[in-house]
DNA sequence: TCGACAGGCTGACGGTTGTCAGGCTACAGA
DNA sequence: TCTGTAGCCTGACAACCGTCAGCCTGTCGA
């Protein structure tokens, strides 16, 4: 063929994920997915260890056997071999999120819930989630802004349901607040896992759910207790004796 | 002088922080201190900005005002560059670490040195914070080991203030799995304040002091209550239908 | 046996990187 | 005015980067 190698911006193939670049020029579409997987697979470690600037695609290309020709015949550059990650770890279908897991199991009590929530996340994609952390510095603008508007999305899902759970009013900020804190907390086993070396993964990830559901449990408590219920509240009645 | 400029990896200054080489050349040691700190101050916005890998010597002498072959005069590399930063806002001695506090002021409620502790480090060290995680794959497995070393000490301090307020006995390991969660919470506001953008910096700080209180007490009140009390009995009382 | 062709591979490109030798400038003391 | 010298800077280095044109190999139908 005249042109062997043809890449283009065009459309992607995920709905809501990161635009994959469509790299033309291999007709065996098995092939094609064999090798990229072999691709990513490889970068997905070295980007953990060394980092994304820090890895070269000489070193992929060592890594998963590919040639360092062949190697664009299957993805754009560096850059589309992070996007296709994190759509396959982070933009997954194939697992429900927190809000989505707990709008198909409501009355469950939210403990129990994030117990197998955190089981199936640290169970299947610790290195989706240290990816999503560690990558976004070096993400395109049109990339990072994809990934941030998920986050919100998914944010806002969780603050209404920790605002029904906790029973408190439409105006009170704090389930947004807390709803931010929790996808944080589900991030703890993967990022801090080399602290908690030797300990059970499943008493870790109970601890957790543990902890989160204590939180809310105490902000409905607050917000039962009459009016003046807030965690500000409770913090100036705790006792807190320095200054504003 | 013969040898202008020589560097060597001779004994560094702190006592408890990350090995600075030892450059020599420049006589004048305030202004070595000046160009020091005009060197590092411009690193660390670029390394939080762009990442450590990404960020070029080119780059930190642009922003800096210090010449690419001066730079040399003041500091060994880039990787000393990383290593005086650390020690400046990770291994620094002029604030108490949250153990430190809590020692200081026994008695006092939990929610309470939390709201201070907070306040201190959210305000003044933001940045050594997002550096502190983003820096550790680019660091030497030396330098790494002092970090880990230290965070190890830091955890294990707070885990016996923890057991003591939860009053957990002696070989239930949920405190050092909790106080390992709660160092962790202690990096969300810097960590994740692109989210919780137009929210009060106090409220935000408040409400991770309200729920790491709220954990402990709930740790507390398992303990007390009998002898089955742990957060995996909670959580497989709670109901959760998945096998182990 | 022979060509067509899919896919792998060698070798090289232009650009960027960290690093620094050695020349340059400005000023203090004689 | 001359000279020594502390600190600054020009210009270059070897290595390495992402990328790919174009050639080579192996296979398969005719």
């Amino acid at each position: 063929m005249s042109a062997k190698r043809s890449t283009s911006g065009g459309e992607g193939a995920k709905p809501a994920g990161l635009t994959e670049a469509v790299v033309e020029g291999i007709q065996n579409p098995d092939l094609v997915q064999i090798r990229r997987d072999q691709i990513c697979d490889a970068a997905l470690d070295l980007f953990l260890e060394k980092g994304f600037a820090s890895t070269t695609i000489r070193d992929i290309c060592a890594r998963s056997g590919v040639n360092q020709a062949s190697l664009y015949d299957y993805v754009a550059n560096k850059h589309d071999i992070l996007r296709r990650l994190l759509n396959k770890l982070w933009f997954r279908t194939d697992a429900p999120t927190l809000p989505e897991m707990l709008a198909a199991r409501p009355g469950e009590p939210l403990e129990a819930v994030l117990v197998d929530y955190l089981r199936q996340l640290w169970g299947t994609n610790r290195q989706g989630i240290l990816l999503s952390y560690r990558a976004v510095p070096h993400l395109r603008d049109e990339d990072r802004r994809a990934m941030h508007a998920r986050e919100k999305r998914m944010l806002g899902e969780l603050a209404t349901h920790l605002r029904r759970l906790a029973g408190v009013p439409e105006d009170d900020p704090h389930p947004e607040l807390m709803a931010n804190l929790v996808i944080f907390m589900t991030a703890f086993g993967p990022m801090r896992d080399w602290l908690n070396k030797g300990a059970d993964p499943d008493v870790v990830l109970r601890t957790v759910a543990f902890s989160i559901a204590a939180m809310v449990e105490r902000l409905a408590a607050e917000a039962g207790a009459a009016e003046p219920a807030s965690p500000a509240a409770a913090a100036r009645s705790a006792g807190a004796p320095s200054g504003a």
